[in-house]
DNA sequence: ATTTTGGCTTGACATTTATCAATTGCAGCA
DNA sequence: TGCTGCAATTGATAAATGTCAAGCCAAAAT
């Protein structure tokens, strides 16, 4: 471990409030590890042993059953994940994957849950990330049981406008097989998601996608706070809970879900 | 408040590991609640200001957008609810409705985020508390994205037969209209999905519910602890994981989902 | 006892989504 | 330059789910 890894994850929310011995300590077990591309960090259902910090690259975070699989996240730096899991000293309910060639921080997860019962402030962090990422999922949740395939499209097109910056035309960061599958739909489906959403000026031209027509497409998507993480770096949800600052707990765990 | 009213949730593993003084100041500006049924407690969107515990009866939490609405999850006693957005002094993002007449304790927020800072066990305990919710959130989504809706109730049908000691009869604890929606779909393809079943032995009269062939019924349901929670009272999910004990959290925000 | 209410069911139909197969398009490579 | 492999698209079809309307049934009200 070099320090100037440590660094990167020193200015987390998460290790906030805590003394630079107690963060020295909590990083000790910690070791850095780069993955190449389709590396599976974690198979659902195997024992958590680490935190795993995402410094480097992207990774999916996703669920299987009998045959199917769906990607529940997709996450970018600095993301931690399997916190949860950390806590509790449960298994796995999640596979993990890296999309790309990624660099991992893994912290002992024995160690940050002797941590947590040693530094007061860390426990209390802890406590606030999990919660953002569990407001993440509520959120997920209601988009995927609310909206149908196409809204689903049409409000993440609307949230990655706002995460680069309000540019007319987006970027699709992610292969469109996977975003079909973060979105809850088949590739097939998102392609004709994209046919329909030509009728309110969304053009796609491989992976760049221009927004033509906002008021339309926002009257179709109707983003909502209760809904949608519309969040970029530094801005608070609402105005009570400004104290959620970046890294904002609920982007952590669930950023770019659908 | 009574003394009486207090002890009901003393035992909670939450409460856990708190001086009696501690958690009498921590309960200080709570209040007993009497709701009649169909009682909205929380709107969408509001301000959070306390934790709800429920001591009787029935809350169901749901979301809403766009004139649809889905329930996100049913709560029996005892189990506590929105403790995200009062950890993180956030809105709500889930509206709760009692669905009979309940009984409900309700603690200052203010008060807990205090009781967090300077009591560090409770902060621990809150963090796995939450760390449970986000669990069982995760399996919810898994459960909605990656199974049909006839799956659901196949499978919403066998952690109540669990849950109720393995009865072959088990008895539908809600309306069904309000199962549909939990199990997100409507009314009529409830009863449709129930028509499926009856080619694997499900009969239904009522809100009771024969289930005469469990084992083709479970090979269609392909049951796994990834994505049901069939924990009664008193186990654990895995043998590693023993020390989620009752109430376990896994199960305080979202029993009962489908 | 009769009426009324509301939940539940059923049928017909529309819409959405999935599946399968074939084709296109493009990037990497021989 | 032309393969080759893979993602993406498109069309045809099937399955799942939603919508609307009508009717059934049982519990509650009169």
């Amino acid at each position: 471990m070099r320090d100037v890894d440590l660094n990167r994850i020193r200015g987390l929310q998460l290790f906030a409030g805590m003394s630079d011995a107690r963060f020295t300590d909590a990083t000790g077990g910690a070791f850095l590890q780069n993955f190449p591309a389709n590396a599976t960090l974690l198979y659902e259902g195997d024992p958590v042993d680490f935190l795993y910090i995402l410094l480097e690259g992207t990774v999916e975070l996703q669920g299987t059953w009998k045959d199917k699989e769906s990607t529940l996240a997709i996450l970018r730096p600095i993301s931690t994940f399997i916190l949860a899991a950390v806590v509790l000293d449960a298994n796995a309910l999640m596979s993990a994957r890296t999309l790309e060639k990624s660099q991992i921080l893994m912290l002992s997860a024995e160690s940050l849950r002797r941590t947590m019962n040693e530094d007061p402030a860390f426990a209390v962090a802890v406590a606030q990330e999990v919660s953002g990422c569990y407001r993440g999922l509520v959120r997920s949740i209601k988009n995927q049981k609310l909206r149908s395939g196409a809204e689903r499209l049409a409000n993440y097109l609307l949230t990655l406008q706002v995460r680069q910056g309000g540019v007319e035309t987006v970027t699709l960061p992610h292969e469109k097989r996977t975003l079909a599958s973060l979105l809850g739909m088949t590739a097939e489906n998102l392609s004709r998601a994209f046919a329909t959403l030509s009728d309110y000026g969304v053009e796609v031209q491989g992976a760049e996608v221009k927004l033509a027509r906002p008021v339309p497409l926002r009257r179709l998507a109707a983003p909502s706070p209760l809904l949608d993480n519309h969040m970029p770096p530094g801005k608070g949800t609402t105005g009570k809970a400004a104290k959620e600052m970046w890294p904002p707990s609920e982007r952590s765990c669930s950023a770019e879900r659908g």
